[in-house]
Order: structure tokens, then sequence, then C-alpha cells
DNA sequence: GGTAGGCTTTGATCAAGGTCAATCAGAACA
DNA sequence: TGTTCTGATTGACCTTGATCAAAGCCTACC
């Protein structure tokens, strides 16, 4: 299992590396080390001490949260190409502020959170497109928020199918869960079983269809109307 | 109505111009402008244009967000001395991404989120506040999602009220709602009706009694038991 | 003081979604 | 080709919290 070296072209083409100068990008590449995950095994664990942020190169990482009874919700799936936990350097105790675990087996790359840190002192640009970053996260919180507290889990089962096709189709698509069920339901908020239920009775009234782990939408205009 | 004088000094209170120098707090007083709401007014409605952010200096505004049905759902209350919708410069569209309402009659002040914007480029500190800040939100967000979605609507409740005392405080405490029963019921995500009944329910156990605006937590290990 | 209007409370009822348990379907593997 | 294991589905039932409607309570204002 060697480690793909990690360049710095390949690290520009994240927004977060975009803008630095090549020197800096290798005082990062300097504190970066490849980390690789099986399934299942867990990268950090919410409330431990955070000294480094990730890069994702290959598989799937989800951000999860437990509740004291261990009931765990999904925040977040990270897919690959994407950073995540680069935010905590501003925390004020810095601590991982929710759980990370390889839903399938990951390559990924550590970088350290201090020479980040360091690094955004003197990276003007670098900082306004972490801000640009963070504010769209926020965004993305708020709106989750919404669905939440203002919409049911049909509506958000939905508007979650309809966000994974392009823009303009119209009539049909087909969807590919690259994840398992049971994890989009979390991240929905929904229980497996629910979101087994809704699927089922989306069927039914001939909107979708699904087989395994692809799901057709029969009528996308359909969908749309129902939220 | 006289509108304050908003010195430099007031300004670098908040934690956003603390770091800026005076030339910089001028240039930002200079984008400034006073604005008065009366009760029940709107500041900005979500997905109008965002120019401006702004530092509340008296009074009491509702961030909240509107269903297709008209369903309300408070985000956050925003305080004498806090700046909110700041984080909007980097928003791709600029746009706000939720609504503000005047609560309470409220005095506060603008600020041109453009000038803003361009003087960070030239504060580092002021931008490592901001993201510091930025930060602190997201994770505030999380929190909530957890909360809405791993625990339950007395769970919230207990964890609003045991949040609205002091750190050490063991026994009994008295809390003043400054803000309506309807509008905490909406920033946790509860009808009214249930916020009451929760109230009641937590009074007949002896851990609270409610007068009117007024709960005292009778016992607050007991009420920490709950969660 | 009386009364109008805004919150808040209370009661009765209901629906969405959760829980528990059984079964099923596939993939992996011997 | 079983066999096993994990995740998905289905059914019966239950709990939480929403909804709807009717009082109550206060405060403001005539």
């Amino acid at each position: 299992m060697s480690e793909p070296p990690l360049s710095k072209e390949a690290l520009r083409q994240n927004y977060l590396f975009a803008a630095l100068t090549d020197a800096q990008l290798e005082t990062m590449l300097a504190s970066s080390v490849p980390v690789h995950l099986e399934q299942k095994q867990i990268l950090f664990e919410a409330g431990q001490p955070a000294e480094h942020f990730y890069l994702l190169q290959t598989g799937q990482i989800k951000l999860y949260s437990l509740s004291a009874e261990g009931d765990e919700k999904v925040i977040e799936v990270i897919r690959p190409g994407e950073t995540f936990a680069e935010a905590i350097t501003f925390m004020e105790q810095h601590a991982y502020p929710v759980s990370a675990e390889a839903i399938l087996d990951s390559q990924l790359c550590s970088f350290s959170l201090l020479v980040f840190r360091r690094l955004l002192e003197d990276s003007v640009a670098t900082s306004m497109r972490l801000m640009a970053d963070m504010s769209r996260r926020l965004r993305m919180r708020i709106n989750e928020i919404n669905n939440l507290t203002l919409h049911n889990a049909t509506y958000r089962l939905v508007v979650y199918l309809l966000e994974q096709i392009p823009e303009g189709v119209v009539e049909m698509a087909e969807i590919r869960l690259g994840t398992p069920k049971s994890i989009i339901a979390s991240r929905l908020s929904i229980k497996p079983e629910t979101f087994s239920r809704i699927l089922s009775k989306l069927a039914q009234r001939g909107l979708i269809s699904v087989k395994g782990t692809t799901i057709t939408l029969q009528d996308v205009n359909g969908l749309r109307g129902l939220l």
C-alpha cells in the first residue's frame, strides 16, 4: 500500500490551498502525513484534542455526533477532494466538535493545524477563501436547521434526491447512491425504517423506482411539486 | 429620538472591531448609519441582496426563517452589543440567508459589508477574530442540529434554562425571561403549547416554579440530572 | 373601572415518525 | 452451493409533540 505522493499541483486543486505561494505550499506539505483508514476505522472522536485537519483523497468519511445513549447522527459525508476540520484552528479549546469514521477504505492526508494557522497570517487570500468556505458551511447548517424544524421527513428526502441530479433534468434521472442507505437516512435525520417506508410510498405513487442501491426518478417534476 | 453617537471606544468593545487601527475604525464609522426599528419592524428579509451588516445597540432582534406555509423558526435572538450578518461578505450571492425583525424597539448601527471586506484584507488580526467567531457559530449550529435530532423537547428546554444561569449555581436560581415565551419556544423548535406544558410538568415535579415571565429553578441538580 | 387585544395556558384529539421484532435479500466466502 | 453476516424491508404498536379550539390573564388604553 504505497502512499500516493501528494504534489503541489494536486494540492492546489483544493480551494484552501489554491492561493498559497510555492513556499507556503511546501511548508504545508512538510507538515503533512499520509493516513490510511480501513472501513469503519475511527479517525478521531468528538472532544479529542485537535492538532490536524485532513484532505480526503479516496474513500468516504462520515462526520457524526453521538448522544449519551449512543444514538448516532451523521452531520456530513466527506467525499474525495474535500478537506475537513480546518476551521478548528479557531476554536477556543482545540477539540474536534464531531467524530470521524471511514465509511469505506480511505486514503487521506493530514496537515498540522498550527502550521496552517501561522500560514494564514501571511496569506490574506487564503484567509478570504477559508472565510468564504466557513460562511458556506454556516449557510448549510442554517439550511439544515430549517429543514429539520420546518419540513418533514418526506420533504427532506425528496430534497436530497433532487440535489443528486444535475440542474436541467426535467424528466427522468438515475441516481446511484454511493453510500449505504442507513447513513443517508442518518444524514437526513430519519430512521432507516422510515427512510425505507418513504421510498416505497414514493415508488407506489410512481414518482421513483428503487432497485437496490439505484434510484430512478421517474417523474422529476412530480417530485419538485412535493416541495 | 436622537441617535446615540457611536464612539471609536464603544466600537472597540465589540470583538470584530477590537483589532482595527484608528484609521480603519474611522473608515468603518464613516460607512455607518444609525437605524431605529419599532417593535415588529422588519430589518431585512431572507433572500434580499445584502449590503450591510449590523451592530445592535439596544433592544432585541430575532433572526428567523419562514417555510413556504408561513411557519416561522427563530434561528437566533440578537442582544445588545452583538453584530450580525457580517459573515455574508463571503457568500457567493450576497443575499441574507435569514430574515431579521425587531422583537423590541431597537437602536442599531449599519455598516457597509463592502468597506468591511476591503478592510479585512488589510487586517489579518481582524480576519482571525472573524474566523474565530465564524467557527464558534459553526460549532453552535452543529450543537443545535444535535439537539434537534438527538434530544427531545424537554431536554432542549432544560438545557436552555440551565444556560441562563451562571456556572457555579447548585441550588436555586431565578431567571427573568427577557423575551416572550413564544419566541423562546420557536428558538427551541417547540410550539408554544408544548412549551407551556413542559414548563408545568417540570413545575409539578418540583424542579422549577413559574410566575409569569419569571422562572425559578428550585432544584438545579435535579434539572441537570435530566440530561 | 371596563374592555379590547395580545400572549399564555389547558384540554381533547390526531398524525408523523420512532421502536421492536421478524423476515428478507445480497454479498462474501468457505 | 450452502452458509453466514450485514443491511434493508415490513408489520404492529406506541410516543411525542402538533393541531384546533376554548378559556384565562394581563396590560394598555379609553
